[in-house]
DNA sequence: TACTTAATGAAAATGTTTTTCAATAACGAA
DNA sequence: TTCGTTATTGAAAAACATTTTCATTAAGTA
């Protein structure tokens, strides 16, 4: 995986491969720390000064689609993309620097079984995200 | 626990009992729905009808402060709001009707210890929210 | 190299949330 | 009850965020 490989999705399901668009895969690409629309706008056009906001709201609803990159909920709002996780993975945020860490192995069966159960709902899927600080930020 | 209780509890916190919040308060309490701001204001004008969008948003504020309503973070949207569990509290959300159910029971407290260890942050925090299609929708 | 058409940036439109401000009304004090 | 202070209000404007429109440009294929 790396910045061109995303670049090659974007080609394989017919998109074109354009400056702006390098520019945002090349800002999105390897990101630990969600950016938002505006921000990854400001951080792109570094690399491209022409770049659209507009474009980089589209550029960033391709490589959603193509489940590249995933927004992140958090307390302060909801805007923010980061790097996909592969397969079923969860998030662990730090409250002070904002840095994403990706894990896997919940084990809910056994909730979801009795709130299945409780509530006669049939569920699906859930979201679980962990809050605290990283090993940097906890002093 | 009744909407007559929420507005004595704006009052103990200082805030003046108004026509406005009488509205705002009557069409949020009870909800098993989440609502946004727009949508609160056009259910609580058929109570009050001068009341205005603005007086909406800053109600639904000093409400969330108080507690006694929530965000909801949904996939479509994360600005709808309903009346908030009591202590520690998760939601199972109906996809199609939008239904919520508060749950609680969780145990996390393995998951979480291990992913601190494995990554070396201090876990604060974690939301749980599971999807699904409640008793009336799965038909 | 030329052609087709997806992609672009700018501007405008739309939608949401916040701020400003003069008028109003809640509510404690008298 | 009445009065006075001041929090609250709605309207309008401002500030932001997101989407749409459209003429121009450039990617990628023939």
């Amino acid at each position: 995986m790396s910045a061109e490989n995303w670049l090659e999705q974007l080609h394989d399901n017919g998109y074109r491969v354009t400056g702006a668009r390098r520019a945002v895969v090349d800002t999105m690409y390897g990101l630990t720390r969600a950016l938002t629309p505006t921000e990854v706008h400001e951080t792109a056009r570094k690399k491209y000064r022409a770049l659209g906001l507009v474009t980089v709201y589209r550029t960033l609803e391709k490589l959603e689609e193509l489940r590249l990159i995933q927004r992140v909920h958090q307390p302060m709002g909801c805007q923010a993309f980061i790097p996909a996780g592969i397969g079923h993975q969860h998030l662990l945020l730090c409250k002070n620097c904002g840095e994403v860490v990706f894990f896997e192995g919940d084990d809910l069966d056994a909730l979801t079984t009795a709130i299945a159960k409780k509530t006669g709902y049939k569920i699906e899927e859930h979201w679980l995200q962990l809050f605290g600080l990283c090993a940097n930020c906890r002093e």
